[in-house]
DNA sequence: CTTTAACCTTGATGGCCGTCAAGGATGATA
DNA sequence: TATCATCCTTGACGGCCATCAAGGTTAAAG
């Protein structure tokens, strides 16, 4: 297993490890010796599209931080399905439930890609975070951020039907990223289960967008929005 | 108004500040003199019923915590429905998003009876923070479970049907309480926009729950669970 | 205590969207 | 490149639940 590989060499090879602490947000900030420690107490872990990093039901007592790839995080529901909590790319962080919370993990995260991660045991973060106060701050500051996220997209949920839902989602994506033109980072399916409906109604509902003007489907994954204001007044 | 009269003694008494500091989790772990050292800097607010505590877009500068009182804590949607949040009781605080994040509010915090709560402005805390590092960790474990319930929360608006929804909440409020009787904390009203759906169907939800032998309505505001399993398994 | 506004309940109606089904397109694997 | 599984699309159908409406009840306010 390549995972095994990587461990293996865990100890001597430095050099990857500061790469991968150094791009976190939660880490940048430290001085080149400080994040040299830290990132000597780094575990690498590589996996294959479709592998998972943990499920729900496992012990958690690691903080794991994407170095290279994508992994998707999703729950199950009582009644078997699955939904989409959200995508991490490179210099995201997840796992820190667990670190302050109980130890057990109720969601899964699972390899969409060839993906590179390093991980902190719990017990080096707790040590870091005593040393040094300002990691805390950064990662409160993330968490701030992932609980706003969390509740809006609860209120919207609750508040808004499918439809809206979709185009606000569109609408969004396109603001951050200044383009008009937009790539899905996840399958239709998947991204139906993020927004809280199923594949055939986001079919239905970008049809309808491209009927109306408001976007163009160019590729499975392309996705050209003709007109922001319409998407968002829906 | 007793709160008044808490504010015109504010610089003199600190026992009422000290009280309000002690029964946080996030502050109570402290030595004596450390807890003397925040409470000095923290000043009282007492709302009415039906009063703001803050407004969307207003600046957030400062952490609340509830002293005595309910204070609700809700957004509006795109389209003005109002989506209740959270319920906050003595003890919890609000108002830290915007101590990390930006700093304006997007959500409003109402009393919803006589309420009385102290504040910490955001330098104050900072302040804390960098020298009392046990105090970030404190929020952040407080923040590991917030965002857990709000993550479990989308789960549960993305995936069960309403029945479910509400079936659930019974069953876990009463799991907490370890009563089979249970008091609503809030109106009918506001129970639906907590739960995501309308006044109307919490009635008739309830009532087919009462039909069925599950629950029993005792009074609007009591409810006594008969059958726990059967409202977990919807 | 009286008055009034808010809340709660129950019924009737309609539409959104989830489900089932089948054919077509895409992408992964060897 | 060929094969196959998975994903996507479109149609038909039906049920859940939001909405509108009206009467009863509770709680607030003076």
């Amino acid at each position: 297993m390549k995972y095994q590989e990587a461990c293996r060499h865990t100890k001597g090879n430095k050099g990857a490890h500061q790469l991968c602490v150094s791009i976190v947000p939660i880490f940048n900030h430290l001085q080149n010796e400080e994040m040299e420690e830290v990132a000597k107490t780094t575990r690498s872990i590589s996996l294959k599209k479709g592998e998972l990093l943990h499920s729900a039901g496992d012990a958690s007592d690691s903080l794991y931080i994407v170095h290279q790839g994508k992994v998707k995080v999703y729950r199950l529901s009582e009644n078997g399905k699955e939904q989409l909590i959200r995508i991490l790319q490179p210099g995201d962080f997840t796992g820190e439930l667990a670190l302050f919370k109980e130890s057990i993990h109720d969601d899964y995260a699972e390899a969409m890609e060839k993906t590179d991660i390093c991980s902190i045991q719990r017990g080096d973060l707790q040590e870091f975070l005593q040393r040094y106060p300002n990691i805390s701050l950064k990662i409160l500051s993330e968490f701030s951020n992932r609980l706003g996220q969390a509740e809006s997209q609860m209120t919207s949920f609750a508040t808004e039907d499918v439809e809206t839902r979709i185009g606000l989602y569109l609408a969004q994506q396109v603001e951050e990223n200044k383009s008009t033109e937009y790539h899905l980072p996840m399958s239709r399916k998947d991204l139906a289960s993020f927004l809280g409906t199923t594949p055939e109604t986001i079919s239905r509902k970008l049809a309808k967008f491209e009927d109306e003007g408001w976007i163009e489907q160019e590729d499975q994954r392309r996705i050209r929005v003709l007109d922001l204001d319409a998407l968002l007044l829906i």
